[in-house]
DNA sequence: CGATATTTGTCCGTATGTATA
DNA sequence: GTATACATACGGACAAATATC
């Protein structure tokens, strides 16, 4: 009963020039889902409800709640209701993890590119997991990862140096860390474990991800190898916690 | 200078039947940080300054940091400080994911409690996922599991009921589920897969893992079958997203 | 398992404003 | 100006799926 005023019932048509109202009942759901006003998995109120809310008829409501569903922004249920949908992409987290074979999994398309690169020293920890000394020389790069214009990830990555020295200008021309890979005779190369967790995104990883400070996100920890087991890359990534839902198979072994 | 007065300074020495002071003070620093007063990473207020507020010697503050350290709250570093450790937990996630043996291989103590149990019908997602006919009767657990008396994880499992009809109280006498379906002849179970997103939790999950509904929990959905690939439980569980950290090994295959 | 309430899906009809021929 | 086609919006009725008790 609160949003009524939008949308004077003295006038039950269309206006004039303007947009129709059930787009622009649309939209306004599209950005209170955006806000978290709604969120994910969650119900909305049934047709009548809104209809009621809005002050039309709940014909109207459903031909918005329909665009919604076509955009892939709802999950329209008979009987039980309209929900929020959970996640966007179902990305597999396994031994052979590639971001473009994600998504072309997912049926969608997208791909890397570099934020940001410098040369780094390694610290304590980077030095452990790479297994290199404590200092060492290591390429750092910054990289967002997109799906249908949608960011999913941003990650850091970190890479020894003298054996990686050109990669930032491979990923920059494909888009791609296994073509940089690749490009550097890795013409293979598997995951050796993830440490994932749930954390909330500072400043910076929020407004990459173009989500709210206060959604969450995963942050996933992995150390790649190549063939013979040397680690070639050392990465933390932040996924969008409402976009992203992370399935690991077991099915192996 | 806020939790001062528990401390009476008149008395320094240890009270007479009760609990000694370095005690008091581990558990009232760990529950701080469990609360997120002292977020993870941040470094905690110097030995020096801990003793002057809560009004003891600083040995006294050595003794109830030495104990956290142990627990794997902290990490104290000589010449720089202490540290709230990340996560205190490091959960493997695999195809033999048990609760009991996570624990004991991080050196900790614990196990599952019963919260609550009914019989309820199985939603659509449900029965897919169990391979059971829609509206199926289901035995429903909501289980704590908890480590070092500190809330670790909440799950909600639903089990195929003519089969586990005595399952909520085995698991009420021996706090494992493995036991109760040993006693309901599945001798080995596997993990089928797991799908992991980061969220907020809602009012009841945050008070039972007595964390702020402002901190993020990790959910994992998944399923376990029976050595001939029989769907026996479907799990939903909500970890901390403060006080763990899942392990995925990619290191089978 | 069954009865009942809720919610979405589909159909009917009516009216009005807009664009086009 | 008139006729036609189309999009939008309202009101009602019932069926089908689901949830609840």
């Amino acid at each position: 009963m609160t949003a009524t005023t939008t949308f004077p019932n003295s006038l039950q048509t269309a206006p004039a020039g303007r947009e129709s109202f059930w787009t622009r009942i649309a939209t306004e759901l599209a950005e209170a889902i955006g806000r978290g006003v709604y969120a994910p998995g969650q119900r909305l109120p049934s047709e009548h409800a809104l209809a009621e809310q809005y002050g039309v008829n709940r014909h109207t409501i459903r031909r918005s709640l329909a665009s919604l569903c076509s955009q892939g922004l709802v999950r329209i249920s008979q009987g039980s209701g309209t929900y929020v949908e959970d996640f966007a992409v179902d990305l597999a987290l396994g031994k052979r993890t590639r971001h473009h074979q994600n998504l072309a999994q997912a049926g969608l398309r997208g791909g890397l590119q570099v934020l940001a690169a410098r040369t780094v020293r390694a610290t304590a920890a980077q030095a452990r997991a790479l297994q290199l000394p404590a200092r060492s020389t290591l390429l750092w790069l910054r990289v967002l990862g997109e799906a249908e214009q949608q960011p999913l990830q941003v990650s850091e990555r970190l890479f020894p140096l003298p054996r990686f020295a050109n990669l930032e200008a491979v990923v920059r021309e494909t888009g791609s860390i296994t073509a940089a890979f690749a490009a550097h005779g890795v013409a293979d190369y598997t995951r050796r474990d993830s440490r994932i967790t749930a954390l909330m995104p500072d400043a910076e990883v929020a407004a990459i991800l173009k989500q709210a400070q206060s959604r969450p996100v995963l942050q996933v920890e992995s150390v790649n190898v190549d063939p013979q087991g040397v680690p070639i890359e050392y990465a933390t990534a932040w996924f969008a916690g409402d976009r992203v839902k992370l399935t690991v198979s077991h099915d192996e072994h």
